[in-house]
RNA sequence: GCCCGGGUAGCUCAGUCGGUAGAGCAAUUCACUCGUAAUGAAUAGGUCAGGAGUUCAAUUCUCCUCUCGGGCUCCA
């Protein structure tokens, strides 16, 4: 009896009877590794437990504990999803179906173009949770292209996709057959088979704490012009305590949805006879967003920017000397005639900005030129793109062009990194992600010594600020190499805010230039950047960070003053007059309504402060004070509660 | 723009298998004056998103439009 010794992840050695499986070595190991393990890596290559191992294999077992695990197990999943579908629609064919973040979806197209509907999914989940009952073995199997094709003869999709096989690898097909253009597939009853590459998990009894979420129209191969397909979205966890747990986030997610809070807390509205995307600011929501604006101008005045305004409108020839026109122009509004000439709503500041610069002459004494806006621009966003103040046709950009020297670029592009992050820092995000992109690999202007110097300039920059960061190679513009940043909110989604983007193009379309130091006429780098990106979609941010419970310094109302009653009033409006004499937001309550409500309305309010004065405050000038988050906290003097509000607002606490 | 699902009082929602609607909160008025998360009563409030069609009758059925949501696509 001849045997093989492969190689465990610890470096460790085992000696396995031949012909022994990835699943025999999980047994071997241990009885509950054979029950936790879904598939295997040999070599490095995701494999079915049932691969059959060789001699001097590097062999790891996969749980539902990694990420590799639970996206096999997804991806499992999705295949019973296909399974129950096929099943209950005779004549349905089926696409892709992928793991995704969390979940995995599958799509479909029904008989005579049908949809699925609500209750249609509740019918799907039984007939899947049968499927699970029913412990199928996932059976993997490969054949020839023309045996694939055969066996797919009724699903388009698949044989289209098995067509593709040969042709350059497509990323996304790479869960459904190999670039080399081997065709597997996995059977898993006698009626239900699917291309796939898997690996699986070993039997569909493997599954089972999933939840199909909804359903919604996905172009085939994600393309305009192609079918629109029903997509199923699920998502699938290894245990049930997972499952809640994801939905419960899900759940909290919703509570913080941007367009809720501001509803509930009155600070902005959509109202429909304005149309798709365009909100009006109540008193609250724009003191907020003064706040906001207040810090940003108050940062660059100190930051050594020159502030600048511009129209909203300008004439075609500018659009089409910066090259808008030709590369932009179905993101712009349309244009209007006015006296004879074409106008166009502004979709960037830019071009304005460059007019200023080249207003006069520039020397290098002058440089850099920081001009800064905050600039609304409007884009012409397809409509069912909208959503809230997260994606609208018009928003401010916190938007500055630096004009500067070739050999001042890299120091400039690391200050402002610097100064980014700072800024961020302020309203309370303090986790980041950065992406650098590169030089396209087609078509983009500019020397090789000027994308090179930018390039290092901000990849130094990321490597000083200590930043994680990921380089999307050949994602840059075609007019040079930039920086997003991402924030991570309060439960960790991220939001891509940022952007410092390096432009060698736009000096020369509008011919910049200035007077170096020998005399000679240089041109210019121009540096794109924003911090907050939009304001309204910064507001949008910042209030699902917070969920609406916004710190002392933005919080619209700071202090609510609750009079335990009538006799009270006085005293009440006096400590108001204090506090607002000290700058600060405060308001009275009056006894009208029972001292329990009132505290119950200030909290729900999200009030950062609600302060209670009855008999006792009124003889030591003293408040109750309710802080948000915290237990009440009497006799505290006024003084010391003034103080309080001073270090929360000079701390952004 | 495309697919699916919604739109009923200021808000959150119920309801009408076709006979023009109801609750809670909010609002207003009155009473209550209260030490920490909903005091009580009364009143008012709706062309059931808009338009057209079918019908004796449409908020309900059909179609169109607007708009919102979830996706797809897009975001130089």
């Amino acid at each position: 009896m001849s045997s093989i010794v492969v190689q465990l992840p610890d470096g460790s050695e085992r000696e396995l009877p031949a012909g022994a499986t990835a699943y025999d070595l999980a047994a071997d190991i241990g009885p509950g590794l054979a029950k936790a393990a879904l598939i295997a890596t040999v070599d490095g290559q995701e494999r079915d437990l049932n691969t059959e191992l060789t001699t001097g294999a590097s062999v790891a077992l996969i749980t539902d504990s990694s990420e590799q695990g639970l996206e096999t197990l997804r991806h499992s999943t999705s295949h019973v999803l296909a399974q129950a579908v096929l099943e209950l629609w005779p004549g349905a064919t089926f696409a892709i179906g992928p793991p995704i973040e969390h979940g995995f979806y599958y799509d479909f197209e029904l008989p005579k173009g049908g949809t699925f509907s609500d209750e249609d999914l509740e019918r799907i989940d039984t007939k899947m949770r049968d499927i699970i009952a029913a412990d199928q073995p996932f059976v993997r199997g490969e054949v020839s292209a023309a045996e694939a094709l055969e066996m797919f003869a009724d699903h388009k999709y698949k044989r289209e996709t098995i067509e593709r096989v040969t042709g350059a690898e497509d990323p996304e097909l790479a869960t459904e057959v190999a670039a080399d253009g081997t065709v597997s597939y996995y059977r898993n009853s006698d009626s239900f088979v699917d291309l796939c590459l898997g690996p699986h998990v070993p039997s569909t009894g493997r599954l089972g704490h999933f939840k199909l979420m909804s359903v919604a129209g996905a172009y085939w191969r994600g393309r305009e012009n192609e079918p629109m397909l029903q997509r199923i979205y699920g998502t699938a966890w290894s245990s049930k305590k997972q499952l809640k747990q994801h939905l419960h986030r899900l759940e909290e997610a919703a509570k913080r949805d941007h367009r809720k809070l501001a509803n509930e807390l009155d600070l902005v509205s959509w109202p429909q006879e304005l149309g798709p995307g365009l909100a009006v600011w109540h008193p609250k929501g724009a003191l907020v967003r003064k706040i906001i604006e207040d810090y940003s101008r108050d940062r660059h005045e100190n930051g050594g920017y020159d502030f600048a305004f511009s129209p909203h409108i300008a004439k075609a020839n500018l659009w089409e000397t910066s090259g808008h026109l030709d590369f932009y122009a179905d993101g712009m509004y349309p244009p209007m005639e006015l006296d004879g000439a074409t106008y166009y709503p502004k979709p960037m500041n830019c071009p304005f900005h460059v007019m200023i610069y080249k207003s006069s002459q520039r020397s290098y004494r002058e440089l850099p030129m920081r001009i800064f806006e905050l600039g609304t621009v409007y884009r012409y966003e397809l409509s069912g793109a909208i959503h809230g103040l997260l994606r609208s046709r018009g928003f401010t950009q916190d938007d500055s062009h630096i004009f500067c020297t070739r050999e001042e670029m890299q120091d400039e592009l690391a200050s402002l990194l610097e100064f980014v992050l700072s800024v961020l820092k302020a309203f309370g995000f303090d986790d980041f992600q950065a992406k650098l992109s590169t030089r396209p690999p087609e078509k983009s202007v500019g020397d090789d010594e000027i994308w090179e110097a930018a390039t290092d300039g901000l990849r130094a920059a990321l490597e000083t600020a200590g930043l994680d960061y990921v380089v999307d190679e050949g994602g840059g513009a075609f007019y040079g190499p930039k920086i997003d940043v991402d924030v991570k909110d309060a439960i960790g989604r991220a939001w891509q805010l940022s952007t410092i983007q390096a432009d060698f193009n736009l000096p020369e379309r509008f011919d910049l230039e200035y007077v170096a130091n020998d005399g000679e006429r240089k041109r210019p780098v121009m540096i794109h950047r924003a911090l907050l990106g939009s304001v309204e979609r910064f507001f949008g941010v910042l209030l699902e960070h917070y969920a609406g419970a916004f710190p002392v310094w933005l919080a619209p109302m700071q202090v609510q003053i609750l009079p335990v009653a009538e006799a009270h009033d006085d005293y009440a409006h006096d400590v108001a007059a204090q506090l607002k004499t000290a700058g600060f937001r405060a308001e009275v309550i009056a006894a009208t309504d029972p001292l329990g409500k009132r505290v119950r309305n200030g909290k729900s309010a999200k009030l950062p402060y609600v302060l209670v004065v009855g008999d006792d405050d009124v003889a030591n000038n003293t408040v109750g004070v309710n802080a948000r988050g915290l237990d009440v906290e009497r006799d505290v003097t006024v003084d010391a509660f003034l103080a309080r509000l001073a270090n929360d607002v000079e701390t952004h606490a």
